[in-house]
DNA sequence: ATAGATAAAAATGTATACAAAAATACTTTT
DNA sequence: AAAAGTATTTTTGTATACATTTTTATCTAT
């Protein structure tokens, strides 16, 4: 398994600490590499928006918060109900079927929080295939990725688990009959509700 | 200055090959460095966008085409008049001083092109700034910077430089007279139109 | 005591050397 | 002559060692 996504694993956990530091050598150490896979992996982490600066030169692992939360689900909003409708009238049948397919893989229990992640992002980006624009999708998957951080909290807490499914599954059934606007107002009500249950919670457990 | 600007630079203006792989041993001897602060800023350039896969582990620069500008183009639209709604009741006279001293330095000759991508990034950001919106700051500047790459043909055979700057001017003065409907439609025109201008001179000279 | 300057330490950045993987050239076979 | 397999070369990935920068601790002066 890939340095980067053993690093993501461990911060969304919460195995690594928030707010301060994290040093190359520590880390080194604990995933037995030399510094260079690691300052790979923080750089690349630090370009998706899993790390921040910290001082001159040290990065660290940012808090959460319901700022972040909202922005992150206001553009995933925007764009990929823009990239949805580009996709719409072009989605095949066998779209969809890979879609239900993730669908399926979701339902497992033992998945890690990442792994939940990924999935996630393929059942929406089967649907975006279609769309044949690799740059829209491009910038939907860095977004989706980011959202990531925050997924600990939405299956954890807020027990957004089964919601998000039963979304998911009728949002498939809108496409399959064929009824785009429908299809586009749930994929948006989709997304900016879970962005604000995500966004209300984060604000009220910060003070 | 920073190896990662310099080869961002040479892409932009033609000095390194398109379509074929870059070589790290290469990058390494024609800027004077060792092969690690190249892969640095392969990995950097190519989370950013600068950069695409060639094969199984090489990069190699991406040709420029008319569905990259115009997604690029809409992404702005949709985003940027977002997070320019976000700022508008806050902006101070301060934030459009600072933007129209870099409207100022745009005007000067002999500018790179990269710098002048840098240039007008932060003109538009002077006024984002009031948004207080780190995350999605962030994003749109990833977008401003990507568009970077597509300078040269705006700057170059579009001869795009003055309009922008008079609509750079006007936009101003539309925020000063506080007209807040009318300066997000003229920012979102502004953008919208570039990337019309953009995207169907590609699509010509393409063919 | 506090602020600033200076010295020690710790951490990051870079170069070189080596290992692993990928791409290319070359056989061999059909 | 084309395809598949193998050997060679090239290229990328990683470890170690060293240089530079940054941070922290210590000391001095007010």
């Amino acid at each position: 398994m890939d340095i980067t996504q053993k690093i993501k694993e461990h911060i969304v956990n919460g195995e690594l600490p928030r707010g301060v530091p994290l040093r190359q050598a520590e880390l080194s150490a604990r995933y037995g590499v030399s510094r260079i896979p690691i300052r790979d992996a923080l750089l690349s982490l630090r370009a998706e928006g899993w790390l921040a600066p910290h001082g001159k030169a040290g990065v660290m692992i940012p808090a959460l918060n319901w700022k972040e939360a909202e922005d992150l689900c206001l553009m995933r909003a925007e764009l990929e109900c823009l990239l949805f409708e580009m996709s719409f009238d072009n989605i095949q049948e066998e779209n969809v079927k890979e879609a239900r397919g993730f669908l399926i893989d979701l339902d497992h229990e033992n998945l890690t929080l990442v792994g939940r992640g990924e999935l996630n992002w393929q059942f929406h980006n089967a649907l975006y295939q279609a769309a044949n624009r690799p740059t829209l999708q491009r910038v939907v998957e860095g977004l989706n990725k980011q959202a990531v951080r925050y997924l600990g909290f939405q299956y954890g807490p807020l027990g957004y688990r089964s919601i998000s499914q039963d979304q998911h599954e009728a949002l498939l059934r809108l496409i399959e009959s064929k009824n785009k606007q429908a299809a586009l107002n749930h994929l948006r009500q989709h997304i900016e509700q879970a962005g604000k249950l995500l966004s209300e919670y984060l604000k009220e457990i910060s003070y």
